[in-house]
DNA sequence: TGAACTATAGAACCAAGTCCTACATATTGG
DNA sequence: CCAATATGTAGGACTTGGTTCTATAGTTCA
């Protein structure tokens, strides 16, 4: 299943790498670049507070370390962790990111 | 080239990997699995508005779509290309993955 | 010609993220 | 055993990033 999920991702990947070629090629116009792009996009979902501290304890890591990885203060997981503030658009495409890929992806 | 990067995050990614795995087999105490947390996470770099704009332009993406894979609207796009305003810290954790291993690692 | 994509510009607003302090509890190392 | 460190909670104050809205204008293409 981990084999699954990277399979699925490098999919998205080589579909984006392609109709660039493509694109480059003269092949496709930019309308259907586009659509290539929005297609290969993962979606971000929104995460609870429950959601990100079993996130974070999954990778086995502290707050002040998981807050180096994605780069905010330990503050913030903190307060994400405790229902005080949500995380914003970057940051929730980071912890998406996590959620998916592991620590390492965005090591 | 392309090859010696993913090599050097490779080997990042099995430096955490083998720290967690020697922390849980009792080998190493926490103190230290932190100090190769830190020594394995890339550095998160400041990026000027003309660089991100010279980013965006090698990865042949509209404001849009960039937009779309960082999880951000097309207006913050532009305000940080323009400098009006500059990412902040999980925004430019984005940014540094992409300068490094491109729109398809964060797909 | 008109429809869609691209990018700029600015104003207003909310809350995310930062920084600071203080406190409590484990756990560790000397 | 005691001091030091790591961990997490709590809260207050502040800054500014990110959103939303609208308007403008050049371009590409059917």
């Amino acid at each position: 299943m981990a084999r699954t999920k990277a399979y699925k991702s490098d999919v998205k990947a080589a579909i984006h790498e392609t109709a660039l070629d493509l694109h480059e090629a003269g092949l496709i116009d930019k309308h259907t670049m586009r659509r290539f792009d929005q297609s290969c996009l993962t979606p971000v979902r929104t995460f609870s507070a429950t959601e990100i501290r079993a996130l974070r304890e999954r990778e086995q890591v502290s707050q002040t370390v998981f807050a180096m990885y994605l780069n905010v203060t330990k503050d913030s997981v903190s307060q994400w962790e405790r229902g005080d503030k949500r995380p914003a658009g970057p940051a929730c495409k980071l912890l998406s990111i996590v959620a998916e890929k592991g620590l390492s992806a965005i090591a």
